[in-house]
DNA sequence: CATTACCTGCAA
DNA sequence: TTGCAGGTAATG
């Protein structure tokens, strides 16, 4: 599911809702996504108030008085808030499709964490595929810990010159480079396709020969895909969806990401797709090099 | 480097 | 029934 703009869009939905609010209650149903982390310890969080919501690349994490909360969303991981004072919608709404049954968190099998907040409040922690992972670390730890994340692609640690040294010094395919999350953090398999074909580059074209104004341009390309995914609230394509259980509409927008064997949006040939990187790739042979 | 494991659901 | 899916992490 989620790459930067998706986690980016869930931490922004979020936000009008969880600083400054207590938790009065944790109930953990299933522990598996809790890593190096009992269901006791993270019982030390009731009492206390959430402040901000901060991300790096697809990392979330939310400082409290001791503690930072660490929460990556694997494949699949959902985090809602559900507003008492809107009974109504979305949490409540009788539509049957898949997308609507996440939110009946009630009695839904895949909700394994949720928070009792003042007033009401709740939030809730849905993941199917449970390759999500929360972790609980001292502030102390906090540097060391985003400090094996490369820049954030929307911050002005990525620069040029750090991504074009990466690129250069190996023979990687560039595919592999982008979703290297301790060169650039927060790009996955959408966003990877997405920005190659941006800047006019194959997914297997071997990092180090590119030139310096493809490099530029894919350094560049990086960055709009990703602006655009927030701009468009990210992209769902079966279960993504922000805090307040909204979809996504930038899969509307791609250029290639899961087209294959339909026609390239620029030139009209049929896009083709590879196994890179170990990851299903698409691509357009003609406006790609 | 590539492969496998971790999990579940869904489409082919 | 098989293969595939937005993710990492642990293996050869």
């Amino acid at each position: 599911m989620p790459e930067l703009p998706e986690v980016e869009t869930v931490r922004r939905s979020l936000e009008p809702y969880l600083p400054g609010r207590r938790i009065t209650n944790i109930e953990v149903r299933d522990p598996r996504v809790l890593v190096d982390l009992t269901r006791d310890e993270l019982q030390n969080l009731v009492g206390q108030r959430f402040t901000d919501l901060q991300r790096k690349g697809k990392q979330l994490y939310f400082p409290f008085d001791r503690d930072i909360l660490f929460i990556h969303l694997g494949m699949t991981g959902q985090l809602t808030v559900r507003d008492p004072r809107r009974k109504d919608q979305p949490f409540t709404r009788q539509k049957v499709t898949g997308l609507e049954r996440s939110l009946q968190h009630a009695v839904d099998p895949h909700t394994h964490i949720s928070f009792d907040l003042e007033d009401g409040f709740q939030l809730h922690y849905r993941d199917v595929r449970k390759f999500g992972k929360w972790r609980l670390l001292p502030k102390a730890e906090l540097d060391l810990h985003l400090r094996r994340l490369g820049p954030d692609p929307l911050t002005d640690e990525y620069t040029l010159k750090h991504f074009a040294q990466a690129l250069a010094k190996t023979t990687r395919d560039v595919k592999a480079v982008l979703l290297d999350q301790s060169v650039l953090a927060g790009v996955g398999n959408i966003y990877a396709d997405e920005a190659l074909f941006v800047a006019g580059v194959r997914p297997q074209r071997e990092a180090r020969k590119l030139g310096r104004e493809r490099v530029k341009r894919l350094y560049e390309a990086v960055r709009s895909v990703l602006q655009l995914g927030i701009q468009n609230g990210g992209t769902t394509l079966r279960d993504y969806i922000d805090g307040q259980g909204e979809a996504g509409s930038n899969q509307e927008m791609l250029w290639v990401y899961g087209r294959y064997g339909q026609p390239c949006r620029k030139c009209g040939l049929i896009l083709r797709k590879a196994v890179v990187a170990q990851r299903t790739s698409t691509f357009c042979v003609h406006c790609q090099r």
